[in-house]
DNA sequence: TTGACGGCGTACCGTACGGTACGGTACATC
DNA sequence: GATGTACCGTACCGTACGGTACGCCGTCAA
């Protein structure tokens, strides 16, 4: 049995998966109640949803912040960023690459459960300084923005081999695209308002 | 007498500065703990630190919200951007105005207060679909991206009318200097990220 | 059949915190 | 000097919620 199966995990951050279907029932259970009411759910609505008992929530998950890091990381393993590795890199086939996969990213960042995490996690980063909270904060920017960076960085070198792309630093390259990108769409969201992306640019 | 002084103002959001120097020193006292510890600082720690009663807090601001809206309120007005009216434009002082405008807005989003805030109003902005917390959200929102927008429209009009800049939408201009300046800084530095952004490109 | 076990439901406990009440003090006004 | 006002400090109350304990039931293996 995988009785405290995330708190245990003291190396890596991500790949958090290892769940019963029981267990993902309850997870998704929770991450309803996140996006329905933000942080400070209780734990016995989430039973109740779940139909499951408050005792067997804390054999799994060890205590709330348990359940939080556990629901934040099995979100963050279930979402795979478009894999769009350029292969045949024509300027065409490369323009339409980068595009697809900002359009997913801007989709993705602007949808109601990314907003709950990222509500989330930005408000437990703030609390405390050395807080054993901040493991959320570090598991969604793990997940967010630097996994962006993972993604991108090849796809922008092999652009830059192909010659269709110049650019000093690699570093610098990704955060223009990400600005261009995102924008304000971010945390205009993430600050209650409701408009979303449409005609990109 | 002011009291109930932010309650009551059901109109226009921002200008909430007429607060006497004893409860300015309350709300500086608010402000701190909530750099501190983030939301969930407790009202008693409130009073410890500012030295006044709880009763006169609730006399003041009403309950909590009323205490949290007032001192974002307070702050907001604070924060004056600097009013670089590009007067005399040519080329070279309109990129100085235009870089000096983004250094100066970098430095403020990416400041601990400017955090705080930022977390407090995002974590409040998702609980509760229509509840009353979402004020916050909307009076961050409007003192902060909207804000940006008012200081740089003029800016960028001057800009284009002297043939210095070329655009469509103005709206589509703002929000490519803004991602341009913003990029991934404040999303990370809301996640907890310490680094800060130093040689500006 | 019986026993162990995992899990549900409910009841319970301790604590923390928002909000209230009240006595005491300084100061102003008459 | 008497009266009112504004505020501090502290004690108090009610509630909500995290965490715990326990009884009950289904499943499965011996």
């Amino acid at each position: 049995m995988n009785t405290h199966a995330v708190i245990k995990r003291e190396d890596g951050l991500p790949e958090g998966a290892d769940f019963t279907p029981r267990q993902r029932e309850v997870l998704a259970a929770v991450l309803d109640l996140m996006v329905e009411e933000g942080d400070g759910f209780s734990l016995a609505k989430v039973c109740r949803r779940a139909s499951c008992s408050k005792e067997t929530l804390y054999n799994w998950f060890g205590d709330r912040d348990g359940l939080l890091t556990a629901t934040v990381q099995w979100q963050a393993s279930k979402v795979k960023m478009p894999g769009l590795d350029a292969a045949g890199v024509t300027a065409v086939s490369f323009r339409a690459a980068l595009t697809d996969f900002a359009i997913s990213w801007l989709e993705v960042i602007t949808s109601d459960v990314s907003a709950a995490l990222n509500r989330l996690a930005v408000s437990h980063a703030g609390a405390g300084a050395v807080s054993a909270k901040g493991r959320l904060g570090e598991i969604v920017l793990e997940n967010g923005p630097l996994a962006m960076r993972r993604r991108l960085k090849p796809m922008l070198a092999a652009g830059e081999e192909a010659g269709l792309l110049a650019f000093d630093h690699c570093e610098m390259a990704i955060r223009t695209f990400f600005g261009l990108v995102v924008a304000d769409w971010q945390i205009r969201k993430l600050l209650g308002e409701a408009t979303r992306p449409s005609a990109t640019g």
